[in-house]
DNA sequence: TAATTACGATACTATTCAGTTTCGAAACTG
DNA sequence: CAGTTTCGAAACTGAATAGTATCGTAATTA
């Protein structure tokens, strides 16, 4: 895996290198990223977005594919913040309760640079799979601690099939923000897991 | 929806155009954009494959994206076989059933199409929407009705939330492979409907 | 202060590519 | 045949844009 920081000779003499800047010009390639995608960004947007100029861009990365490799690596790294896990007692409500603070908007960003990578990840697809399970991995962890908690009480059998069901919630998050433009929204989580999803694991003969 | 066929005035003097030449452009489309995306694709690149010029594409639609809308929706169109919904009278077999025709063999490279469109997304929303609906409207039609059916013979409760079904079933096939890469197969499918789906739809409260 | 490095800004180069135009040949009609 | 339209091929135009170079200014150090 390449690393974030780089092997900086980091000189003595002159004016030194902001490096909170770096990281904004990261977050602005997301932001970037997430609206237009790997060819809709440019190097100009990028500096325009963070009132630099170019040659800025160019001091820190060498191309605008590693300036995006480190992006998606930063994105995927700033994702992970839950040290507790919700405890209610309650399947149902642990999954909602986790849904706030995972934050369905926050990670729906990721999902829409993701979805518009298509042509980068084919060319990079090592990167792709890093980010993707950067992504993707911390949140079915969550939601398999939560459910075989619900299988030590008895709420759902033991042969429930939970990694169908964490594969279920975070496809149905994907799909609806990456083909239907739509957020995946509490209220349809909810709907999701009242309808199907619970009902599903509970019953399963 | 638009409509494919256009309004031709079909002129009556003159060299006839070649219209099997139409349908080659469409699929040397979908063949490019499947492998380079629609960012990567050139409009010389179809001229090439199809051993044509440029202006024999641009005598047919106005510009790229129409083009790519159209392959995208002819696409869609091509592989649907409409005409007889399974009957077997089990809503799990009529829904396996269903997978063959649709899912094997042509689905595969038209999700791998969906997933590097990406930027075309982004660029021309309203074309990617009805291209979007083209690709999973008629499937969701189909299994709506198979669940509707199912309604009828009692083997479902009527208030079941067949839309959130159908959905599940569309994301779980899409999200199998554009994130991961891996085409969601008959037996993951039948794993969805017998550990989740059926158990949720027959045991909601 | 003098040297040095980063900074934002701008201009420049080279390439790629959508879309247009032109052209000679082929096909069709009356 | 004469007129018309399509065909493949190629050249061309104009707009983006990745990447480079330059420049005056700001920050830092010795």
């Amino acid at each position: 895996m390449s690393e974030l920081k780089k092997a900086k000779p980091e000189n003595t003499l002159g004016r030194k290198r902001d490096h909170t800047l770096d990281t904004r010009i990261l977050e602005a390639a997301i932001e970037i990223l997430a609206e237009l995608g790997f060819d809709g960004m440019t190097m100009d947007m990028v500096a325009a977005r963070t009132k630099s100029g170019k040659a800025t861009l160019y001091r820190r990365w060498p191309s605008k594919a590693e300036l995006v490799r480190d992006a998606l690596i930063w994105m995927s790294q700033s994702s992970v913040e839950l040290e507790h896990l919700p405890d209610t007692g309650n399947l149902r409500d642990d999954l909602l309760a986790l849904v706030k603070p995972y934050s369905l908007e926050f990670s729906e960003r990721k999902l829409r640079v993701l979805a518009k990578l298509g042509s980068f990840f084919s060319e990079h697809r090592k990167i792709a799979e890093e980010a993707s399970a950067g992504i993707f991995g911390p949140w079915t962890d969550f939601n398999r601690t939560l459910m075989q908690r619900a299988i030590k009480r008895g709420e759902i059998p033991a042969q429930a099939d939970i990694e169908m069901a964490c594969q279920v919630i975070i496809a149905m998050t994907s799909y609806r923000s990456i083909t239907q433009g739509q957020p995946f929204g509490r209220t349809d989580y909810a709907a999701l897991l009242d309808h199907i999803l619970l009902p599903g694991l509970k019953h399963q003969q």
